[in-house]
DNA sequence: ACCACCTTGCCACTGAGTGGCGTTTGCTTT
DNA sequence: AAAGCAAACGCCACTCAGTGGCAAGGTGGT
């Protein structure tokens, strides 16, 4: 389910592993084009299966859900991410905000594989207009958050009532997922480095977000 | 579909809108009980639907859906908030996220009737162990962010490019969620006073979340 | 009392997701 | 290289959420 990739040398993971991955980024890659053509809804999982010539059982083997296997290049950076926060080094009076943001970016350049971003892209816009994918992926980052906080308390030791390192990961998904709607509204082609400028540009307004006043017509957002 | 007893007077809202209500908190009620005895993925809806002798055809008239009804009384309250933010007088130089968060004490205090209180007890359990009913929240959150922002557009003149607005209903929601596992975590029964005592908590939280450094071993939350 | 209309109940249907079981296919051992 | 093992797959039948259509009952207005 996860992507062994990173953290095994793996020269090559046994033929076994890797049919399953190319049948794996088979029924992503033909989801995306599926979802993104017609409608996320009208799109059957029959229909689905028949194109990748895959059983309706073994997709539900792949992916739990309909909505997992529109989302999963995103859940897969989350998955970096979570991998990025275990092994950062981190400079000693760095907030943890500040650690956070840093995980995010290095997660992000670690997807720079084949066009992650594209299928990225086509995720987000998806996910931007159809409510169950939303929804998915809205519960998806709860339980990345929730995952991240438990590596939070391991590495730093934290009190476990202090609800300060969970709401500084709430603020970083929000800002990101500001960030992601700038890059898809982006009119060229996307690239991950694009996203990492408009990654920096929604992280740079978290601190104005607890004290403007919206009073005075408009300060510079950063 | 919503509490239209605030924004109308209303003497008596006809007959035949009394006896909608009516079934809407039978359901409400009955769906909440069947939940928290059973779990909710083993109660079906034609078990709920008998129980309160409606057809299934009538529940879905009056929810969208299966997790809609389990989460009721919590939308109640951020509809509430909608009204809130709409009519609210607001001191000049109060920041914006003041202002969000003196709408939503207002908005729960308004939920003060009948036992709304434990219903939420109810629902925030539920949404903590129930991953689809989470997914629901979630989701309808963001609807309602959404709603919001565009009543803060309305009320003062913004930036309709500047994110800050956005995250700060973001962390706003944020912290709610967190001042309701706290307050569901109370021995005691809940009171809505006591809800309002950690939202206000966990307000006072937010600007450590941006700062602090997690290498001294604890200063305090707030 | 009448009519118009809103609401409900019933029926049939689609589609997501699950469990079971027999079969194929890749991996391993000798 | 053949046999044995385990993992993955395909097929089948099933449950249940959610939808559309249409007829019947209750409600508000005249």
């Amino acid at each position: 389910m996860a992507t062994d990739s990173v953290s095994s040398p793996s020269p090559r993971p046994t033929l076994r592993e890797r049919k399953k991955q190319r049948t794996r980024e088979a029924l992503i890659d033909t989801a995306l084009n599926l979802f993104t053509q017609q409608d996320f809804d009208s799109v059957t999982l029959d229909e689905l299966c028949d194109r990748v010539e895959v059983s309706k059982r073994t997709f539900f083997r792949t992916f739990a859900s309909k909505e997992e296997v529109a989302m999963a290049p995103y859940e897969d950076m989350w998955k970096a991410f979570i991998d990025e926060l275990e092994t950062l080094p981190v400079a000693a009076e760095c907030s943890i905000l500040q650690v956070l943001q840093d995980a995010v970016l290095a997660a992000m350049r670690t997807m720079n594989t084949g066009d992650w971003a594209h299928r990225l892209l086509s995720c987000t816009r998806l996910a931007g207009r159809t409510p169950a994918i939303e929804a998915h992926c809205l519960y998806f980052c709860g339980v990345t958050v929730r995952a991240a906080l438990d590596v939070l308390h391991r590495r730093f030791g934290l009190d476990p009532h202090d609800l300060r390192p969970r709401l500084a990961l709430d603020i970083l998904v929000a800002a990101f997922h500001r960030a992601l709607e700038a890059w898809a509204d982006r009119p060229q082609d996307p690239t991950v480095e694009h996203l990492a400028t408009d990654t920096l540009a929604a992280f740079a307004a978290i601190p104005g977000s607890l004290t403007f006043t919206g009073v005075p017509p408009a300060n510079r957002a950063g």
